[in-house]
DNA sequence: CTGAAAGCGCTTACAG
DNA sequence: CTGAAAGCGCTTACAG
């Protein structure tokens, strides 16, 4: 590909002036401007972003890292993290943190060697003192998605897990249930532990005794709903409502009681969290709790891109909230169903 | 962050044998290559990507290509990909072509300045020729996704599009319906293109005049087959099945169905394209074509890997076909439907 | 086994 | 308004 040298050779100016009008910087006389535009052009030429970047100390990169990409919810984040990116003229380097603290950690380090301007970590296994030392040892800046905590070295973007579990359990409650299961999300991570002792909390609160084999652990995934409700099942256990921690989990599991010949919402309730937008679609559609997560990463990109243009910002925390989403699959508790 | 520079002067070697032992290349004599990493570990040193991509003139880095990330066929493209990527030690470049042409374009011109390694393009809007061009202005090699040509000069990689239609009409036909509604993907694209002109070309084969109102474009969206089916119930059109070219759509379309009071499959039969993880969770559960979308993904990558490390490679044009998932939205043609 | 030097393709004070 | 020169952090023949 043609250089800065092959430009300089065909217009006979120095690389100083063909590079102040690729960056448009210092003044440069409109004639010579337009030889040397007119030479890239025919040449075809394209700066070299990794001679820049090396040059100018700035990649015009900036790092994502999820832990998997296979889910709407990560879709949705890349989506509207790469439209950030692009409309700031950077570019997005993605990298999967397999949903292990070593990943996390590996992540982070590659994405600064790649010398990216800024880092967005959406972080599950590592403490908030782990994140902390690891901004230590890095140059970008780091920004946590999904935790939420104090810290003046670190910028984080999460949700309140406390108030989307609370939503949740409180509607189950408030339309009677009292027999309520709970598929869990992955309780190595901070989001599974919290949704869950929410919903212990509640219904301690209401004076309701959980019974064992009301609980069972998922892997946020449509398998994992429909083997726990199998597990519920088999158990003997009688309720009348569940609460999935999401909305993947709750649509396995209205699966599997309707292959059981359990009718939703009239025999069980389900609700989810996330409004997917499969939950709108689902048969029965999914009552279920709406993450504001377009906000959050459009939010995120923005201090992101400001970091990156070495805009001096201080550490922000930002926590969102969900909403209610009444759909089909819960309904008040009736006699017909008090039985379970 | 620690350079090179500090590690020699930390140990008093040069640079030149700090490399060697960052590379593991060339001596060194075992004491020094002792002395050089242990000063690397306490200094935290981590090399400059873009400098040793400046002086290699490799990056270590592919680029990938997609119209959008909002969908599981995606996610499982990408999840793939970068799997690939790490096992290779490579770093995955993930750009957006927003789905279309022009995007596409800038979206090579990019990842070729950041000075990918090899570029992966899921392509819908550019032309065979087009895309020759591309490359002809370009130095990585390109590999294209979702399409089939011959080309020496570029790789190619796609699903038969003919067959996966094929194989979906034919399940269709071979239950006796005949008056099938056809939901189609963007027919700007050739995948849009080619899955309908089967539908039109197995119609025809069996002596069925397609009537107007049968066919719908969509979008490969749930809310795109949501509404094709409300327009094609207004168009007082009688089918007795659905052709709905992606599972999103299916999805929509059995929605909608469910909504005006039909049943799938004792009123319609519903089947879709790409067999996604909640097809067979849904109610009913799709009947559907699977892709061997992780293979494909898997063999470009490799591909891109060999061609990243220089090792010369034949231009190759590989073909997937799909399978037949036979599942519940989809039943022989009785006498209780044969009137719609 | 090790080092001095040139080079990768840019940018940026500093002079003029 | 323009150019010469140094520098960004590496690698890689070439000597020794």
């Amino acid at each position: 590909m043609a250089t800065i040298n092959d430009v300089c050779k065909a217009t006979g100016y120095s690389k100083a002036t063909v590079s102040r009008v690729l960056n448009g910087t210092g003044q440069v006389k409109a004639a010579t401007r337009d030889a040397v535009l007119s030479a890239m052009q025919s040449l075809g030429y394209q700066p070299n972003a990794m001679a820049q970047a090396l040059a100018t100390n700035t990649s015009n990169t900036i790092g994502l890292i999820l832990p998997h990409f296979q889910s709407s919810y990560f879709g949705s984040i890349l989506h509207h993290a790469e439209q950030s990116t692009q409309q700031a003229s950077k570019k997005l380097l993605v990298v999967n943190s397999r949903n292990t603290a070593s990943g996390e950690r590996e992540a982070v380090a590659t994405l600064a060697n790649q010398r990216c301007d800024a880092i967005l970590l959406y972080s599950r296994h590592l403490s908030i003192a782990d994140l902390a030392a690891l901004q230590q040892s890095v140059l970008p800046p780091l920004i946590i998605l999904n935790r939420q905590f104090e810290d003046n070295t670190l910028h984080s973007f999460g949700l309140d897990q406390r108030q989307l579990a609370e939503i949740a359990m409180q509607h189950l409650l408030s339309l009677g249930h009292r027999h309520i299961a709970c598929i869990t999300s992955p309780l190595a991570s901070e989001t599974g532990q919290i949704r869950y002792a929410v919903y212990q909390q509640m219904l301690e609160q209401q004076q309701i005794t959980m019974q064992p084999g009301w609980v069972h652990e998922g892997t946020n995934t449509l398998a994992s709903g429909y083997q726990a409700v199998e597990q519920l099942l088999s158990s003997q256990q009688s309720v009348s409502a569940i609460f999935a921690c999401n909305d993947d989990m709750a649509i396995g599991a209205i699966r599997a009681l309707f292959d059981h010949g359990l009718r939703v919402p009239q025999d069980v309730s389900v609700m989810g969290i996330d409004n997917e937008p499969a939950a709108a679609y689902a048969i029965p559609s999914l009552t279920t709790v709406s993450l504001p997560i377009v906000q959050l990463t459009q939010d995120a990109m923005t201090l992101a891109v400001s970091l990156a243009n070495k805009e001096h910002a201080q550490t922000r925390h930002q926590t969102y909230s969900g909403e209610l989403v009444l759909r089909e699959s819960t309904q008040a508790l009736t006699s017909a169903n008090s039985s379970y």
